[in-house]
DNA sequence: AATATAACGTGTATTTTTTACACTAAGTAA
DNA sequence: TTACTTAGTGTAAAAAATACACGTTATATT
């Protein structure tokens, strides 16, 4: 217990709303709480922001916390301050979105006991949320929509070598259309940033498909040019 | 004095990004600030969140008692949270930006005596700016440029007839570069969204330009196609 | 071995959009 | 009337976007 100066009686927290691509649908990391409130519920991972950290390295720790997942790159994108959206005080919530290549190769673990899980959910099939989460998380893929008409974020989801067709996928889930093959083939191309590998698929039951890499040195050299899909 | 749940010892501030247009300039809106810290400094026109008020509401609020300006749809565009952001304090800064038509009938007349004045300076030659002030202008002035790009953002900072060559020198100003007449005009034009006037310009030492006006009601039925400048 | 299956991978013609570019017209002021 | 300054306009060429269909290839099945 503390005395306070007026106006120093608010608490921030993060909500990080992390979205995944398994080769076909487009997920979501939730945890399932074990405190109150909202205890049971599923929730995006978040916490309270302390003291003695920045919120950008509060996002970090809170992600490592409660899913076990660090050194993602987190983009904020909205702070929600709406009196009533946390039953116990007033809570600002800043919000932060990431893209993630789904794999084994990133296991899962709540490192605190506040998640008694996390879990990659997906997006078109959720659970009701705790708190304003279900709103934290439209906004977010909104956000996402926009900003992969422009950036090559697809390949944030995508494993290190991908095929083409599974580039496409990722565009035709998040913006929710279909695309023309021939023309978006052409089209992600000619941006090259795309590297073609001497290999191929493997492992699946039909025609092998060529893989590819991102080339992340010739992405930044673009810069300014945007695309549009 | 209050007693308080760890936690709940942060203040969060609202920052108003205020970008207007003279005809010649683009301008931002700054107070001068009557009390400390950095009393006597300009800064953003930004003040604490009351515990009762959401963000939005608070940020028309403070914008009001500083500036003496209401009903501005201002857009929140980024929290800053740096632990060391605000001398006195932790205190999470949530920005927001709009833009105005500059003009005799909007007077400035602080409300609080929070602000000896306020005033509109031209964004090329800012004085020094209290806190992290000039760090939330730069994100500012990035994120309309990103917007500008795409929506016609350019009329909320004209008066409500103007020229094309107005429009021009808007986005030409925005984006940093000289765009060229023809081509823009094409384009401007090509989104449907102006009405010619009648009317012609007044008063000007020259051949006087003919006045459009922007036609709200099209550009909403617009939507989803994207503008490109 | 032959066959069926299912996704892979490719090209062209048409339309639309973008770009580059320069002069005459109109109004004001001296 | 002349000088000045900004308004206003069109076209050709290049680039980008769109619409559209079939032979190829690896695997699985019989």
């Amino acid at each position: 217990m503390t005395a306070v100066t007026p106006g120093f009686d608010f608490a921030v927290s993060i909500d990080c709303v992390l979205f995944g691509f398994d080769g076909a649908e487009l997920k979501i990391l939730l945890i399932e709480r074990n405190e109150e409130p909202f205890k049971d519920w599923w929730a995006l991972p978040g916490n309270l922001v302390n003291h003695d950290e920045s919120v950008d390295q509060s996002a970090q720790r809170i992600l490592k916390e409660l899913t076990g997942l660090s050194d993602i790159y987190m983009e904020q994108y909205y702070a929600f301050g709406d009196v009533e959206r946390h039953p116990q005080g007033r809570v600002i919530s800043v919000a932060y979105y990431a893209m993630l290549r789904l794999g084994g190769d990133k296991p899962l673990k709540p490192l605190s006991t506040y998640a008694k899980k996390a879990q990659w959910v997906n997006v078109a099939n959720l659970p009701k949320l705790a708190f304003d989460h279900q709103h934290i998380l439209n906004k977010g893929l909104e956000k996402i929509k926009r900003r992969i008409k422009h950036l090559p974020l697809a390949f944030e989801l995508l494993p290190e070598k991908f095929t083409l067709t599974q580039v496409q996928s990722v565009y035709e889930l998040i913006l929710g259309k279909k695309l023309d093959k021939r023309n978006f083939r052409k089209k992600i191309l000619s941006f090259k940033v795309l590297k073609e590998l001497e290999e191929k698929q493997r492992g699946v039951s039909f025609r092998a498909a060529t893989l590819y890499k991102f080339d992340k040195r010739k992405y930044n050299k673009l810069f300014g040019k945007e695309i549009s899909f």
